[in-house]
DNA sequence: AAAATTTGACCACAC
DNA sequence: TGTGTGGTCAAATTT
């Protein structure tokens, strides 16, 4: 397909210039690549690297993360919690306070890497789940860091990347569904909307760029958060992972919900050039995308994490202040990849669900794993280092989620509601 | 012609 | 029990 072929010219381009904008900027991507087989983490490495490039990030506080493994952090700042403030934890207003210094951003680079963290995070969590061993020393995480077991990490669906277009994105050539129609919409102060388009085209037709073939097979109207369900299927023959992507009513994904898991690896190809296109991609998502969640409905029992029970968990009101010039709600990217321990309500029950997620049910657990890290870092009070990743609000309640994962002890998180 | 997507209908579950 | 919603199916449509 013509759209492919200059979806794959595109990803070239962008990777050679990414490359050499790695090169110039950190030296440590040189090897990139180096080792096929361990393709994913250097590319995690390599766009986490980029990232930090392109954020500019200075601060000594995103260095000391990055020494900590938590390069994927990018403090970027969801704009979102700007409409948050304090709740019931005060608490964590004092843990969060910590988090002042990311607000240093710059509230437009924050807008500029809302997609990408989104990426990183994801292809952080990918790497993570697929290879926590490894992962923990890819990305220079302390042997402390991850103590979490492999059972733990199996959010192995993950591995979604964000950045990954519109996941499911509609072909090209179809301007009809909203999703390609928001698709394009360039937002104020980004690229030039001609540029936005010409990136668009190439949008990967069935699958986003996680390393797996998804196939639609449903979408939903929903009324609750106004918009859509879009339900798709791993390709993959004996592959029961399932995922929902859900848009807001002017198509824009606002969350990807992973269910089941792949009882087979990304496919390598795909994966290499989607990985990459994804990224090469992600600053035209940003654009797009402009929020994006992922949700995991974890099929394997939470485990031993230890859960934070809903816990309302206050923002940095300081952030929140300097964001405002770009609180733009539709402009922030919140990367959430929540570990569902509880069963979506309706879930059905029979088939696939049946054979695949027999362990994901739950029932009355209402806590969420969210694997994934973002902008803050606080200590709370708990006594663990938590970084917001996300939030978002939740039908039902009238306060906002806020996500957290901790930093330094597993790469699991918390989703305090 | 084959594969993928769209879309209305159906079913199950929760309230 | 009825209604609303979520998830899936499958025919029709599109690529």
């Amino acid at each position: 397909m013509a759209g492919s072929e200059s979806f794959e010219a595109l990803e070239v381009q962008n990777n050679e210039q990414k490359r050499q904008g790695n090169e110039q900027n950190n030296g440590n991507f040189v090897e990139e690549e180096e080792l096929e087989g361990d393709y994913i983490e250097e590319e995690e490495e390599s766009q986490l690297s980029e990232l930090q490039q392109l954020v500019e990030l200075p601060s000594s506080q995103v260095e000391e993360e990055m020494r900590d493994g938590q390069v994927e952090t990018l403090t970027v700042v969801p704009s979102s919690s700007t409409a948050i403030l304090s709740k019931e934890n005060d608490q964590h207003v004092d843990d969060l306070a910590g988090l002042k210094g990311n607000s240093a951003l710059k509230t437009h680079v924050e807008a500029e890497f809302k997609e990408q963290v989104g990426l990183s995070h994801q292809e952080v969590l990918g790497s993570v789940t697929a290879q926590s061993a490894k992962a923990q020393t890819q990305y220079q995480l302390p042997p402390s860091a991850c103590p979490t077991s492999s059972s733990e990490l199996s959010l192995t669906s993950v591995t979604q990347p964000i950045s990954s277009a519109p996941s499911p994105t509609p072909p090209e050539k179809r301007l009809s569904p909203p999703e390609v129609k928001n698709a394009c919409i360039p937002e104020a102060g980004h690229q030039s909307s001609a540029k936005l388009k010409a990136l668009h085209v190439p949008v990967a037709r069935t699958s986003i760029p996680d390393g797996y073939n998804w196939r639609k097979y449903g979408q939903k109207q929903v009324k609750s958060p106004k918009g859509s369900r879009s339900y798709y299927k791993c390709t993959y023959s004996d592959c029961c992972a399932k995922k929902i992507e859900c848009s807001d009513h002017s198509g824009r994904v606002i969350e990807i919900v992973n269910k089941g898991m792949h009882s087979h690896p990304p496919r390598k190809n795909n994966s290499t050039r989607e990985s990459r296109s994804g990224l090469s991609v992600g600053p035209i998502l940003q654009t797009t995308v402009t929020e994006r969640t992922v949700r995991m409905l974890k099929d394997s029992e939470p485990v031993t994490l230890s859960i934070e029970p809903a816990q309302e968990t206050p923002t940095v009101s300081e952030r929140k202040r300097q964001s405002s010039s770009s609180s733009d709600e539709n402009k922030e990217t919140q990367i959430k990849e929540e570990d569902v321990g509880e069963p979506e309500p309706k879930r059905r029950l029979k088939k696939g669900n049946l054979e695949c997620s027999k362990a994901n049910l739950k029932p009355g657990k209402k806590t969420k794993f969210v694997v994934h890290a973002a902008g803050d870092v606080g200590i709370s009070g708990d006594g663990y280092r938590w970084r917001k990743y996300g939030q978002k609000m939740v039908k039902g309640n009238p306060h906002p989620r806020f996500m957290f994962i901790s930093c330094f002890f597993c790469v699991f998180v918390t989703i305090l509601i």
